[in-house]
RNA sequence: GCCCCUGUAGCUCAGUGGUAGAGCAACCGCCUUGUAAGCGGUAGGUCGUCAGUUCAAACCUGACCGGGGGCUCCA
């Protein structure tokens, strides 16, 4: 940090390295080009900081448009910001992009990184503004505000517009309205770490209502390394695609004939759900749950009494009318009722609180339910089971009295985290999500203590803490854990929702010591998710190889020729008293192959048994990795696999 | 719901107007084997569905049904 000599740059006195993409001044980021006096704070961003990034992948972005209108003189600008991992840029043309467009585009982009041209920022006033930019009809939109202030074009109280000047002759190339800033030109921007990754539609300014444009996404990295990397990550995410592996494994499917979003397990997916969910169901015991059960189907009045309908009629399966009697001529004998397939379970816990009068000596009163609840997701959205029409939770209501709720909201979220680390999550953050004040039920007061209980509660765990203001519900604020895979990617998982709408609509209470009706504090709270989605983050994040104690079949036993069948049936007889899930590959292939089958299927322990070790008494392991560990006597093999799914370790 | 892409055997994919193909998997044999594919054979598809154009459609057109990527929303 320095501060600088009159009529000088920030280039002059930070931008030495080519590393320094914008400077920070007097807390503000700002082109290099900007002139600085002696009394403003002056501080280099690079391209590696977080901000100096955004500004490589936003002035990308400009030369991505600059090569759309070359190709495309008819082509409209939309906005083009900087997003994770890269960029977009939203154009109107006629008709979409090909990928043999962006192959074209990317070609021409090179062409004018190479041609290092300058980034050169001009102030106008908005009507040179709007006749400059009288072929741009989103531009002049935005300038007309639409839109807000935090379109990335415009802001602050001056309008720019950025000129990309050619480095030799001078000549202005391009321009785009834009706030900025932008990095000192073109040549900032290494050629081979800018790549142009797909196409899509996008509505303008993210609005169904208005205009559909053409988006291309991009990205852009500091080096051509970073790139690369990037790109290796995009593959591993998509070898460990939960849609991918569950087929390949056969755990799950989407049978066309049944529906879109509606899976079937197979029996391999099968146990390892219910491996999560019979450890979950223990848990649940063993931390004060009671387990109640509900239907998948209600009539309309429950839904009625809980809101649903009102604020969520267009998420839920249309009903089916029954029950209604009607003569030869018409007249309606008996009214009929609607029915709803249940999007939520909420509604049914309620009624399962308030079938009798409630006691303060039963609170806190958790019920715990793995609830299938069905939503009807829009055809565009739906994806394999992380966003499913039917799906069930691991849904859980508790009921406490004020006094209560600090307490049993750290104890929830303790309990929450504790058990994804069970499941091999190790890596969270937390996010609190306060009131918006525009739509809202309860009083000031409540909320700020809710919240305030929720914020300390978060606050005891020692993890991050994201603050997300304004994101909660109408009904109360929420905290949800953010866990990290394998491969550093964010999941939201649990949410800790409270809630000070449903006992009020369900009018519930309990009677206190003296004898009054309170109202209790419903939280709400899922911890999977949903168990189809949390199945899909596991199968990702492990790539497929669950640990020995979430694996479908634990040990294969692969006999050296079939000689040594009858020795592997007992040893697997041995391990199925301790209740490993084993099989011993009698297939009429050679014992390699069974190894490649069994490695492919991901099986944490393959035992082999040839003569040497039937004479031994003893059989020979085989890991997943590939290690090998030979002449291990049986009971001592029986035990080593034991603890490893005892102790729910990874191998 | 909207836009683009896409749908051929269980899986991965060839096949651009003239009688449907490969590898793996499956099934049947042969081989009897020490840590990721032994060899041979057999069977398997009304080319997502329905309509249309054509002498002729997997191929061209349309609608519908799946799937993928986005917009929006959420677990």
């Amino acid at each position: 940090m320095r501060s600088g000599p009159v009529v000088t740059t920030a280039q002059d006195l930070v931008g030495g390295d080519r590393s320094v993409v914008v400077a920070r001044i007097n807390g503000e980021i700002k082109d290099l080009a900007t002139p600085v006096t002696d009394t403003d704070v002056v501080e280099p961003v690079t391209v590696d900081s977080p901000e100096g990034l955004a500004v490589l992948r936003h002035s990308t972005a400009h030369v991505l448009a600059q090569a759309v209108q070359e190709a495309f003189p008819e082509a409209k600008l939309g906005i083009g910001p900087p997003v994770k991992d890269g960029f977009y840029y939203d154009f109107d043309v006629a008709t979409p992009f090909t990928p043999e467009d962006l192959a074209e585009l990317e070609k021409r982009m090179v062409r004018i990184l190479k041609s290092r041209q300058r980034f050169a920022r001009r102030v106008v006033t908005e009507e040179d503004a709007v006749r400059e930019l009288a072929h741009e009809p989103y531009k002049l939109r935005l300038i007309g505000s639409e839109g807000g202030a935090d379109v990335m074009e415009v802001g602050g109280a001056e309008l720019t517009i950025y000129d990309n000047i050619d480095a030799k002759s001078g000549e202005r190339c391009w321009g785009d309205l834009c706030r900025g800033p932008h990095v000192p030109d073109t040549g900032y921007i290494p050629p081979n770490a800018v790549k142009l990754m797909r196409t899509a539609a996008a509505y303008w300014l993210g609005d169904q209502k208005n205009e559909q444009l053409q988006r291309v996404y991009g990205t852009a990295w500091p080096s051509k390394e970073e790139l690369r990397a990037y790109l290796t990550f995009l593959e591993e995410a998509e070898k460990r695609d939960h849609r991918k592996l569950g087929a390949e494994l056969d755990l799950f499917s989407f049978p066309e004939e049944i529906g879109s979003g509606l899976a079937v397990f197979h029996p391999k997916g099968g146990v390892v759900r219910r491996v999560m969910e019979d450890y979950s169901r223990r848990r649940h015991e063993e931390a004060g749950y009671e387990f109640v059960n509900s239907p998948h189907i209600t009539k309309g009045a429950l839904f009625e009494k809980s809101g649903h309908l009102d604020w969520y009629a267009e998420g839920m399966y249309p009903p089916m009318h029954l029950d209604a009697d009607i003569d030869e001529s018409g007249n309606v004998r008996r009214q009929g009722a609607d029915y709803y397939l249940k999007p939520m379970n909420c509604p049914m816990h309620n009624l399962i609180f308030d079938a009798r009068g409630r006691s303060y000596r039963e609170l806190p009163l958790r019920l715990f339910e793995f609830g299938t609840v069905y939503r009807y997701e829009k055809s565009g959205v739906v994806q394999g089971l992380t966003r499913a029409r039917g799906f069930t939770q691991d849904d859980a209501h508790i009921y406490c009295t004020k006094e209560q709720m600090a307490d049993e909201l750290d104890r929830l979220l303790t309990f929450v985290l504790d058990l994804l680390r069970d499941y091999g999550l190790s890596d969270f953050y937390l996010e609190l999500s306060t009131r918006d004040p525009e739509k809202s039920v309860g009083t000031d007061e409540v909320w700020e203590e809710a919240t305030e209980t929720l914020r300390q509660a978060a606050e005891r765990q020692n993890l991050e803490l994201v603050l997300d203001e304004g994101g909660a519900a109408f009904y109360g604020p929420k905290i949800s854990v953010q866990a990290k895979d394998a491969i550093g990617r964010t999941w939201q998982m649990s949410t800790i929702q409270v809630d000070f709408n449903l006992p009020e609509r369900f009018g519930l209470e309990y009677q206190a010591p003296d004898g009054s009706r309170q109202r209790p504090v419903m939280i709400h709270r899922a911890l999977f998710g949903s168990i189809e989605r949390f199945f899909a983050v596991l199968l990702e994040h492990y790539a497929g190889a669950f640990p020995p104690w979430l694996a479908p079949v634990q040990v294969v036993g692969i006999p050296i020729s079939d000689a040594h069948n009858a020795y592997l049936h007992e040893v697997a007889a041995r391990l199925r008293q301790r209740g490993v899930r084993v099989e011993v590959d009698t297939a009429d292939e050679r014992m390699q192959k069974k190894i490649r089958n069994a490695q492919r299927a991901k099986v944490p322990f393959m035992l082999i048994a040839g003569d040497d070790d039937v004479a031994a008494g003893a059989v020979s392991f085989r890991y997943r990795n590939g290690e090998q560990k030979n002449g291990v006597p049986i009971d001592a093999a029986v035990d080593e696999i034991v603890a490893s799914i005892e102790t729910r370790e990874q191998v």
